[in-house]
DNA sequence: TGTACATCAGTGAACGCGCGTTCACTGATGTAC
DNA sequence: TGTACATCAGTGAACGCGCGTTCACTGATGTAC
């Protein structure tokens, strides 16, 4: 994708400036740079922009070549780690594309998994203050290709007919409730999350699982 | 409770400095005033022991009286508010001392109103990251007390006989779900919490609701 | 081919601010003798 | 009854720090003529 480059090895460590048209470059690493500070630290709030330039190694000044303020970074991480999530969440549900059951499945469990591994930019993404002071209107989608799932397993026979929104809302809601309670609490002796959502398929959608 | 103070009008407003053998009084104002910011903030982060301070108009050094450090006052706060909520729930659910399925729905519905008249102070309280740095022992007990209440429903024959930690626990999960997702996103246009958790308690304890 | 100029990618010093915490203190009130 | 002293409740100045943001700048690279 990106053209090699002969005379330097690495991806230009050493954090000489780019070549000239490649400024958009240094925009991708910071963004990438803030997504591995939130997820450590947890917080939108406690992310500094300088925090993010030392990551990288520039001056602090230089992120305002690329986002008008710290609010925009911010925003701009948020909104590239929903579309990364999201990618991911339907690649998983491809994979079973005959079985809708298996498929919806999938989608929750990805969810799961992901909020497993990025414990702190699942609460930045889901608990961060940022919710009520912006947008954020890009998280929606999540919701309406989790309702579409629930619906195609209505249509199948698979789940009892019904209100496929609302069902849908239900199961998103329980699940989001789970995965909030471990992130937050990881101490504390979870059960296996995987069976706890094999609960609520059964018991808030209808649907038959094999108990393999 | 308190002695009658003929000598002034009010609770000695104008911060005159309490009596002697009075000083307790002041951590407790100390203590209000956090959980009226933390509530306001809704991030215990964003919390300064300065803010606190101007909150009551005492010097920001006079909270070292009474906690060793910010911490220890956020953490003060936290318990005190947890064990108001808790009073609060057991309250709700003594209403119907002779109906198990209505003390566990009113258990379960008044923390949901709850969040929705202290939003700020659920998110702190189930969501700051000081869940990970400290203790918060004390939070066990709502878990143990809603347990109680499912199995009071299931040996009064309301409710199918089961494990009543894991329906408990599926149970408080997603209306730990439904309310942090309306705390969290409280522009999005939400159906009434009530009739979910009406669903929640039919379709994950079993209990039947009558449709009044 | 040379050269002036524009553009691009980024820098470094400085600003004012609010923060947690430390320190030495103040002044009223009670108590021992 | 007087008085020295201890205690209590709380203060105010000062510290060093990291922050977001502004400003004027630097130096390499391309482009018009």
């Amino acid at each position: 994708m990106a053209l090699m480059d002969v005379t330097s090895s690495g991806p230009s460590r050493g954090r000489g400036r780019n070549p000239r048209g490649q400024g958009e470059r240094l925009r991708e690493e910071i963004v990438a740079a803030a997504l591995r500070l939130l997820d450590e630290l947890a917080d939108d709030q406690a992310l500094s922009l300088r925090a993010v330039a030392r990551e990288i190694g520039i001056a602090a000044t230089s992120v305002y070549i690329h986002f008008s303020d710290r609010d925009a970074l911010v925003l701009a991480a948020l909104r590239q780690c929903h579309r990364d999530l999201l990618g991911a969440v339907d690649q998983a549900e491809a994979t079973s594309p005959d079985d809708p059951v298996a498929g919806l499945r999938a989608r929750t469990l990805l969810q799961g998994a992901w909020a497993h591994d990025h414990p702190g930019l699942y609460k930045v993404l889901h608990e961060s203050t940022l919710n009520q002071r912006t947008d954020m209107a890009f998280k929606e989608e999540m919701a309406e290709r989790t309702t579409t799932a629930v619906r195609r397993c209505m249509d199948a026979g698979l789940a009892p007919a019904g209100d496929a929104a609302e069902v849908a809302l239900d199961l998103r809601v329980a699940v989001h409730g789970a995965v909030s309670m471990r992130v937050n609490q990881p101490d504390l002796p979870w059960p296996p999350l995987e069976e706890q959502v094999d609960r609520y398929l059964t018991k808030l959608v209808g649907v038959r699982l094999e108990t393999a």
